[in-house]
DNA sequence: CGTAGGGTTGAGAAAGTTCAAATAATGTGG
DNA sequence: CCACATTATTTGAACTTTCTCAACCCTACG
């Protein structure tokens, strides 16, 4: 086979368009995205409009404040998505993982950065671009808008860990909940990938790393957990519940 | 005059359509609420579909994870969402003032539980008549959304303040964010009404009441505020903000 | 083999919490 | 309008949890 239909690896910058091999029909992700709502002739209206782009490790999408040119759907890989405080404090505010949307409010500027912790696949869009097709299909607005409803809840459920959770609470929950998205695309339910680094955990949760070593190291003494390297092992998910408290 | 145009004061509960007299086109809140994007035309529809509602102090109108059956434009006074963990520790989500839309997401079921402060006026609405109203007027699927993202926003500032700032900062912040939403309906900005408890403020801020406290009366001590009986009068703006450290 | 970047561990300090009690506010019936 | 009951708020002292700072370990990699 001389085409291989995914060879868009291109490092760290756009590659052209290769439409007829790659395109949204056989898009890993289109099923779990906001694409899934369009039919395939909407999907190939989008997919004129539409850009591969990849990234490395470490390398930012997009900073908060920035004016917000592009919006992108995740095709592979994990993502960073920050806050920071003008001395420096940093809040993960979440991790985005393929099928998911960055950009859904289709607001004039960013509200946060978004940076890859790994190599990532993204499918471009220019906000504009986007905005209008958007404009144009009302039930992509409100594929969006439901998005938007499901992320505020995910805040929402965020909040209520910050704020009233301990330590202990926080780390527990945070396995669990990754391990559910994980298994919504399909990944290994029982190793729990880790993709981010534990400082990105201390930031996701408001501790700091040591605690969060702290707890993993105290959780895996216990047989609960197990940690790996690059993961973590869930041995006993009930006891996990249990102490996520939830 | 013999009709006054504001006099649906019904204590508590629902009370009669009286349009002619009390129309959306005469809401108080029309222009700072979902309704500012509708023309004279789609008003008069919605107001067929809408009912006025009271509630009292302490009141709910809704709880967390309840079927949605209403959404609602908070037209005067002042509402809690909250969410709960299941041994009773509380998560204040947000405070809604006039102008504010609940039930944003149009989701099947509530995400929050929503209290009355003290006396609250509201614009009901059925949540699958507003839908089909909403499915019917991209427009106001659109505003709907871009409320979605600002609420999205102040989640996540709230993430952040919940995670990385300290106690002084976290209450700081919350008095001149309280003070700047007062401003956007036209309240005085000097002295910032205080319409919920200070367990509230403890709940919202993820600290203890005592916490809560004893930080405003350190602030008060300072004069940086001046606590009076309902509210806070702010006296040094500026320290505030360097206070709250945003 | 040495170095760099994560990650882990320990000891002491600090920020908040808890528990207890005192002090305001608020509401109620007389 | 007052006395009392009730609820909300403030304050203090002891205690916990989490943080800070410092050292150490491990693995990957040149």
């Amino acid at each position: 086979m001389l085409v291989d239909t995914r060879s868009c690896e291109s490092s760290a910058h756009a590659c052209s368009h290769k439409r007829s091999e790659d395109g949204c029909a056989d898009c890993k992700v289109r099923l779990i995205s906001v694409c899934s709502v369009l039919a395939l002739a909407e999907l190939e209206e989008l997919e004129l409009l539409s850009q591969h782009l990849s990234f490395e490790k470490g390398q930012a999408l997009f900073g908060q404040g920035e004016a917000a040119n592009s919006v992108y759907n995740v095709i592979e890989g994990a993502l960073r998505l920050t806050r920071l405080l003008p001395d420096g404090r940093r809040q993960v505010m979440g991790f985005a993982l393929p099928g998911d949307f960055l950009g859904l409010a289709l607001q004039e500027r960013h509200s946060v950065s978004a940076e890859a912790l790994g190599p990532v696949k993204t499918c471009r869009f220019g906000r504009h671009d986007f905005a209008a097709v958007v404009e144009a299909k009302p039930h992509l607005l409100r594929s969006l808008h439901e998005r938007a409803g499901y992320e505020l809840n995910l805040a929402q459920d965020q909040m209520l860990l910050l704020g009233r959770r301990t330590a202990e609470e926080k780390v527990a929950a945070f396995l669990l909940s990754l391990r559910d998205r994980f298994a919504r695309t399909g990944r290994c339910s029982v190793t729990v990938e880790l993709p981010m680094g534990r400082q990105d955990v201390a930031d996701y949760l408001g501790l700091t790393i040591e605690t969060v070593s702290r707890i993993l190291s105290r959780l895996d003494r216990a047989h609960t957990i197990l940690v790996v390297p690059g993961g973590v092992r869930l041995l006993d998910q009930d006891r996990l519940r249990r102490l996520a408290a939830s």
